[in-house]
DNA sequence: TTAGGGTTAG
């Protein structure tokens, strides 16, 4: 019988299910008596496998709760608790903690693995249901919560726990003192709420409990993590200088937070750094890394990293590392390499390829492949491996605008509508702008108001939307309700809007005090975008000298905005003259930017000068510029749309 | 404890 026991055991080690499963039914048939230890090892197994074979799982319960140690054997009791959780059955187990809770035989123990479990099955209420009905929780029950409440993204409810347990809360307080692992947890939901004072509070306690607490890596990684996520980049360096041991952890920290506050090649820095005098490179390293080569962008230093990815085959099927190579190769304008790692990694790895489809569709947008990008978001529901989430819409509502279908725009309004995605930011704002940019401006006005929290881009929009729909007065009274009503402050995006909504309504002088405003008022530096809004402003009302002089005046030097802007207004007017003068400047700033040069031969077309057009076409064609001919998309009916040629005076 | 995909601009 000894034997058959530990070929049991073994199995279990090995994961060998069908041959345990097979086992245990026949040693059932003989006079076996499984005892707490090979119940507890079934389970476990049942916890482990790949399918999580519930049915299986509620037998050995079955056998186990008829010989007894259900009720008498905590060891059992929990692994119970966590198979049934594991197998997504929260309900269950919970009625199995709630039996050995009643007969008053669970032990702390059994509170938290039940709380940790219904954690991990991501239902945090249960668990803080069960959090709340224990009387004595210790130090470790503290850790499981706040631990649990991060993993499962409620942030604010974790660092409520953790006031709690210092006693700082209004709730009664329990002063436990906190593991150091519970503080490296606290400041990785301060980081991902860049929420820099609480943060700065938890390390100021942190080193008066334990003067050495950054040594530990874990907090000193986390700390590094804190300071780089709320830009505090000499923190965050310093943190890390201090770490008398620098994990691997602490050094992919500090990447990444160059990374996201954009010094990339700051990071690669550190990186080489790194390979000189720190620990071997792992795939969180190098991903950041690849974020680092897709935001220079640098392709060459992209593909080495690629490669060694390649050779380390370990990190190949990695849903992080695909994603980020998908969009490094979408941002070097490689979408041939981009679809490869694409293709790879849906028939390869097995996790949610959301964010790899993600990826890939927004590759697409960025490189004008609309087409494409459509392929790829339908492939999303007929393949049925990924679900399109709140960043899908966001990237394809945009992809409505831009072809102007309000129909396809619908659909995915009412897709976000079904799936609870339209309070997300992101996606309200997409679609106030698309609604606005495809002509419903009153659609637009009723999804600006139910925007509950308005940010920045949600005001910017709407202003805009008033301005494309020639409506300037509309736009200036947006833009006084965001100044006085909301606490969200412009930046220069936010005048560009404004003041082009001035441009389009004639209301110069209104458009020029705002422009004297932003700086005045709001302390914001005009960027070249916002000198090209009122050239524009000034010269489409016909007072092209006073643009010129302004241009003059310019406390830096004009950029293509500027010029562009000119050149726009000169062809309004037929001033040929200051046309050419511009567009030359333009072609030395922008010598790849080809349409300045096509807004110049229409000039000359409208104005009958067709020697200087065909000359500009004959330089363009050297110069290798496409000679497409100028589209613009219509809806007509529900599906069908037309190209409607406009004359750009291309056409050969 | 560390990494990915997202909204506004004449």
């Amino acid at each position: 019988m000894s034997s058959l026991r530990n070929q049991l055991n073994y199995f279990c080690e090995k994961g060998k299910w069908r041959e345990l499963a097979a086992l245990y039914q026949e040693i059932q048939k003989q006079d076996f008596k499984p005892d707490s230890f090979t119940f507890t090892t079934l389970l476990k197994s049942t916890s482990n496998h790949h399918f999580r074979p519930l049915h299986q799982g509620r037998a050995i319960h079955a056998d186990a709760s008829k010989r007894g140690f259900v009720e008498s054997d905590n060891y059992v009791a929990n692994a119970l608790v966590a198979m049934y959780a594991q197998c997504n059955s929260l309900h269950d187990a919970r009625k199995v903690f709630d039996g050995i809770r009643e007969a008053n035989l669970a032990n702390p123990v059994n509170w938290n693995t039940a709380i940790s479990c219904f954690f991990r099955g991501g239902d945090h209420k249960g668990a803080y249901e069960l959090f709340c009905l224990m009387k004595c929780p210790n130090d470790i029950t503290w850790s499981a919560v706040i631990a649990g409440y991060v993993q499962n993204g409620k942030l604010v409810d974790a660092l409520r726990v953790f006031k709690k347990m210092r006693g700082e809360s209004d709730e009664i307080g329990f002063c436990v003192s906190p593991y150091s692992d519970t503080i490296a947890t606290v400041f990785s939901a301060c980081g991902q709420l860049r929420d820099l004072c609480f943060g700065e509070q938890v390390h100021g306690y942190a080193i008066k409990i334990s003067p050495y607490v950054e040594n530990d890596g874990f907090v000193g990684s986390s700390l590094v993590d804190l300071y780089g996520k709320c830009s505090c980049l000499e923190l965050a360096k310093l943190v890390f200088d201090s770490m008398v041991e620098k994990c691997v952890v602490a050094w992919s920290a500090l990447i990444a937070s160059y990374v996201s506050n954009g010094c990339p090649s700051r990071g690669i820095d550190i990186f080489r750094e790194m390979v000189y005098e720190g620990p071997e490179p792992n795939y969180v390293t190098l991903s950041s890394l690849i974020t680092a080569c897709a935001n220079i962008p640098n392709l060459t230093f992209g593909k080495e990293l690629h490669g060694f990815i390649v050779r380390r085959s370990e990190f190949t099927h990695d849903a992080y590392m695909s994603t980020s190579l998908i969009n490094m190769y979408s941002k070097c304008h490689c979408m041939i390499c981009a679809r490869n790692i694409f293709e790879i990694a849906i028939n390869t790895l097995e996790f949610n390829a959301t964010p790899v489809y993600n990826a890939t569709i927004a590759g697409y947008v960025e490189n004008d492949c609309q087409d494409e990008a459509w392929e790829i978001f339908r492939s999303m529901h007929q393949e049925g491996s990924a679900t399109p989430n709140s960043v899908t819409m966001a990237i394809v509502i945009p992809l409505c605008t831009m072809s102007s279908s309000l129909h396809y725009g619908k659909e995915v309004h009412c897709y976000s509508l079904k799936s609870g995605l339209t309070e997300n930011i992101f996606v309200g704002n997409s679609l106030l702008d698309m609604y606005s940019k495809c002509g419903k401006l009153h659609v637009a006005e009723n999804q600006f108001k139910m925007i509950v929290k308005k940010n920045r881009i949600t005001w910017t929009s709407m202003i805009d939307g008033y301005g494309i729909h020639g409506d300037g007065e509309g736009a200036i009274r947006i833009f006084q309700k965001m100044v006085r009503e909301s606490d969200v402050k412009p930046d220069q995006v936010t005048f560009v809007a404004l003041i082009s909504a001035c441009s389009h309504a004639g209301l110069v002088e209104e458009g020029l005090t705002y422009f004297k405003e932003m700086d005045k008022e709001y302390g914001i530096t005009p960027l070249d975008e916002n000198y090209g809004s009122v050239v524009d402003l000034l010269a489409r009302a016909g007072r092209l000298d006073e643009a010129k002089s302004f241009i003059a005046a310019m406390p830096k030097k004009p950029g293509p905005s500027v010029w562009g802007a000119l050149l726009g207004a000169c062809k309004i007017h037929g001033e040929v003259e200051e046309a050419e003068k511009a567009a030359k400047i333009l072609l030395k700033l922008e010598p790849k930017e080809d349409g300045f040069q096509k807004l110049l031969s229409s000039l000359y077309s409208e104005t009958g000068m067709l020697d200087k057009r065909e000359e500009a076409i004959s330089e363009m064609r050297e110069r290798g510029i496409s000679n497409r001919q100028g589209l613009s998309w219509l809806e007509t009916g529900k599906r069908n749309y037309r190209f409607i040629s406009e004359d750009m005076g291309l056409v050969c």
